[in-house]
DNA sequence: CGGTTTTGACCGGCGC
DNA sequence: GCGCCGGTCAAAACCG
């Protein structure tokens, strides 16, 4: 079944640059690689990126947040009338909204060149680093107030670029959607005029009543990156694990040999709210208030997946495939940190110091990497080939 | 059993 | 007003 190839989740932002499938070359040279403490990945970042993004980016981790939370905090810094709106209606989140809890804060940055600049990098293959460039209104913050189902219009939304992780061709009408530890059901595929790819909508699957959907769909311009356009907001804190116990596994990522390592072993013990509060997003964003921005920032997106990729990347990286025994082995040396599922994001290789009698799929919902190099390892996915 | 994906049908916004 | 198109619904099938 098809079902078989999925690459789903954040390893395949990750891997998409591994597949050099971005257009343009990125400077890879100028990318900044610090070497690796035995059993740690470490993401470097740019020599040229603004002081306040490499000292964040010394925690990888440090600020894991939700795109849709990096919104309401942009909202914050400049109050609005729809930003008041959104604190009063999402109380819930309280303090996360502060701390962050961006998964793709992980992988885009906003450079000092106005740029947002994602680099992907595959410890397998450093010379080979990726840098995803996207404009500044690519990303969009907009806010959450009209979430009714029929205001397309003034309908908020963000749009992510990202590297697929897989060619687009690889699939019929397929697509690897990368995940953000948010539990995501599809309900519904399209067909859109005027691209060859269709688009799958997703709303989260993780609480009943939140709202939170997110497109997915490929570029027209450049199969090889996807354009994730998010939804509404969640209305409820990050789940501890994601629903899917069953069917739900199509949808999760079963890449046992892919997981963020953090260069920070200190994250290991800090709290869930001293990593949440050491997060600073590095995800571009920004406000939108009405669709035709959203529109123009999206064919913005587009237009740059042509263009050379910026020097200004941050560069995340992996563990070799050849480094390790990734693989089945792999997860049984993870450190579990309490429920929070950002925790085994902070996962460390450890040589058998640990006792995980947590069921392996909870962990590998998590993984965020692929460094598998080939169709076979990646087809730990279950993720369905069609959207 | 409870979750998911798939997919055709339906609904409504929007442009002409 | 009409038709196109995008977004959602919902039933069936699938999965662990």
């Amino acid at each position: 079944m098809e079902n078989n190839n999925y690459q789903g989740d954040l390893a395949d932002i990750f891997r998409g640059g591994n597949n050099n499938t971005t257009s343009g070359e990125s400077s890879s040279t100028n990318n900044t690689i610090i070497p690796i403490p035995d059993g740690w990945t470490q993401f470097p970042y740019s020599a040229t990126e603004e002081p306040t993004c490499v000292q964040d980016f010394g925690d990888p981790f440090c600020n894991l947040r939700d795109p849709l939370f990096h919104d309401l905090d942009m909202l914050q810094a400049t109050p609005t009338e729809d930003n008041n709106n959104n604190n009063n209606n999402n109380s819930v989140f309280g303090d996360s909204r502060k701390r962050g809890n961006n998964m793709f804060s992980r992988m885009l940055q906003i450079s000092p060149t106005n740029k947002l600049a994602m680099s992907v990098q595959n410890h397998d293959a450093i010379n080979s680093s990726k840098t995803c460039l996207i404009e500044n209104s690519a990303l969009q913050i907009s806010s959450p107030r009209n979430t009714g189902i029929k205001r397309r219009k003034s309908q908020a939304k963000k749009v992510v670029c990202i590297p697929a992780a897989a060619p687009a061709n690889s699939r019929q009408g397929g697509e690897v959607v990368p995940s953000d530890l948010w539990a995501w059901r599809k309900y519904g595929q399209k067909p859109i005029k005027g691209s060859p790819y269709p688009r799958g909508y997703y709303r989260c699957s993780s609480s009943k009543g939140c709202s939170a959907r997110k497109q997915v769909e490929r570029s027209r311009t450049d199969p090889n990156m996807l354009v994730i356009t998010y939804t509404s907001e969640h209305n409820h804190p990050w789940p501890t694990q994601r629903n899917a116990l069953a069917g739900s596994t199509r949808s999760q990522p079963n890449n046992s040999k892919h997981t963020i390592i953090p260069n920070n072993p200190q994250s290991q013990t800090d709290t869930d709210d001293q990593q949440k509060d050491n997060a600073v997003s590095i995800s571009k964003v920004k406000e939108e208030v009405a669709e035709e921005e959203a529109v123009h920032n999206h064919k913005l997106v587009e237009m740059r997946d042509d263009e050379e990729f910026s020097k200004d990347s941050y560069q995340p990286i992996m563990l070799p495939d050849s480094s390790n025994q990734c693989h089945e082995d792999f997860f049984a040396d993870l450190v579990e940190l309490e429920a929070d599922p950002l925790n085994l994001l902070f996962a460390k290789t450890l040589s058998g110091d640990i006792n995980d009698s947590r069921p392996k799929e909870d962990i590998e919902s998590f993984n965020m990497y692929d460094w598998s190099k080939d169709g076979n390892t990646s087809n730990n996915n279950n993720k369905p080939d069609t959207l």
